[in-house]
DNA sequence: GGCACAATGCTCAGTTTGAGCATAAGTGAG
DNA sequence: CTCACTTATGCTCAAACTGAGCATTGTGCC
């Protein structure tokens, strides 16, 4: 090392405080068609456990992070992580339990895909369908019921300022996330939508009673989670609501071989939404995404279908394989 | 605090190692088609200072690390930052340096976008474009002739491996990321290209003599900085040519009124591509991403050009208001 | 065989893109 | 004052892509 550096990373170290930093993971799975997070029980015994994402310290043995995280995850949960992204680093006032404390509290979190659903490994580890925590997100099946609630309260807080200038953001807030006041639904704002419910006090969390909840909300504004896991969890849900439209990352999820319907299962999974199955044939079959094999599904209902693979050669063609989601007005 | 959550957040804590953590930004600013970095000086005196990225501690006192962030560079710079946003979270083995010792550091990186571009604040400071530090990513006067040695050493490295599966792999990445072996240039793959040359030993940081380079690397593999630096911006880089499809962050780099040729120059500045002025314009008003003023330029040779001004509203028209990047063949 | 059901094939109008031609409105030279 | 030159801006057109829906093909079941 030369001199020069070794001054520059004593001046570094210098100037940085020692912090508790930590990794907290979404390990995603889809399987029948719904999304799935692998999550754990977290709490003392008092005032009841939650639900929480795998957490753990980070573990300076490894050469990189994700390394790390990968080592850490597999270890635990005996789940062989696919497709590995880091996600975001949350700090410790961004979360909630500020303790007051000088020493800053770091989480680096990331987005793991996988492939299989084992038993989820752990004793205290269970895979949920992740619109158990945001069930607003979901609108496979339509708009879904509890938005009108949640549309409700939220247009009560927004209206609920002295300040017409700070209502009139407030608003426009509402139209940009939600798709209130004659804005459109974009399946990616996750994170938006669920800081917005945070900020508007929709979230049990906010008020640090996260193992608590009224049975009415769990419909309504879902499970909660501990400390900022729904946070991790939105952003997560975000990320790969984008990335699948310019990468092929869905198939991270898909078993070797798969029809093309299980495909667009998987996808309207993540996405939140339907997909006119046609037209999502046609698109996998330009982008040259899928090969046939030559099994195909049996004992189900219907005409059989032909089982696909994942063409690995697309990654070395195309530029941004991926699904371009237009949502389907009919439900098919 | 419940006591669920008091438990929690103890049994969080004693997973976690403490650590060294720091911020480093990447601030970016736009001016005569140029994208610019601020860099510093660090380093002693021994063997030369290099260029580096503002970088410093985590300031506990802040609510949260984006507002710790702009706290800090806007003392530092004096620069007011517009849009900001967590890049990525590098740790200490990803970065060179590596010490040994259990003690974790981790960098958080962040990225900035000014509008004005003042003197830099701090003596040390100096708005340098990022092409000088990457410039093979610079298309805009057709492909850089540096392109030539790199793939050379590139294309030796790959050949370099006895193992056939190994070097078939070699050149699939090749294809992929430098456009090599049939493959086509994709200007958001800036990390991943700048990471393949690392591996490749054509980065002088690599070696760890960040502040040496011969002065022929200088126009080839480009201006060296500290530590990881060039890896910081070179993420920077390709998150900023992805943003700018899908979100209107160009805006923050303009003045308040602005030609749509400035405005396109700037895109073209960041993407390192050149773009079809017509179809650029028809690009921007079917988007409405613009208003008119009623001023026009004057002064310059060429018929003046109306002044437009960015059109707030869109954001809460439009899903994902952004430039589509199709590259023009000729020129202009 | 006939029916229900899902898979797969195909059409078609409306948009969006990529590329280029044409015209407008200034400046500076002669 | 006019011409040459430069940049801004308007407009066209074929090709490709989208959104939506109709039609046909295989299977299991009665």
């Amino acid at each position: 090392m030369t001199t020069a550096q070794e001054t520059e990373r004593a001046a570094d170290s210098a100037l940085s405080n020692p912090s508790a930093v930590g990794l907290v993971a979404v390990i995603v799975a889809a399987t029948d068609g719904e999304p799935r997070a692998l999550t754990v029980q977290v709490g003392g015994q008092a005032r009841g456990r939650s639900d929480g994402l795998p957490a753990g310290p980070l573990v300076p043995e490894h050469p990189t992070l994700e390394r790390g995280l990968r080592a850490w995850v597999e270890r635990q949960t005996h789940q062989r992580l696919g497709y590995v992204e880091q996600l975001y680093t949350f700090g410790d006032r961004d979360r909630q339990g500020d303790d007051g404390g000088g020493l800053h509290s770091l989480s680096v979190a990331y987005l793991a895909l996988v492939r299989e659903l084992r038993p989820a490994g752990l004793a205290e580890a269970a895979w949920r369908n992740w619109y158990h925590y945001l069930p607003w997100e979901d609108w496979r099946a339509g708009r879904p019921d509890s938005l009108g609630e949640i549309e409700a309260k939220l247009l009560a807080w927004a209206e609920g300022t002295g300040d017409p200038k700070q209502r009139r953001r407030r608003e426009d807030r509402l139209g940009l996330t939600f798709g209130l006041c004659g804005g459109a639904w974009n399946e990616e704002r996750v994170l938006e939508r669920y800081e917005l419910l945070f900020e508007a006090g929709l979230i049990p969390e906010a008020q640090g009673q996260s193992g608590e909840a009224r049975d009415a909300d769990l419909t309504v504004t879902g499970q909660p989670m501990a400390l900022d896991h729904r946070r991790v969890l939105a952003t997560a849900i975000g990320r790969l609501r984008g990335k699948i439209k310019y990468r092929p990352v869905v198939f991270e999820l898909m078993p070797p071989t798969f029809t093309l319907f299980q495909l667009q299962r998987t996808v309207e999974a993540l996405s939140g939404t339907n997909l006119h199955k046609q037209n999502f044939r046609r698109l996998v079959a330009q982008q040259g995404l899928v090969e046939e094999t030559d099994g195909v599904t049996s004992g189900a209902t219907g005409r059989p279908a032909r089982l696909v693979r994942f063409r690995r050669e697309v990654l070395l063609e195309r530029p941004a394989p991926g699904f371009r989601l237009r949502p389907a007005r009919r439900p098919t």
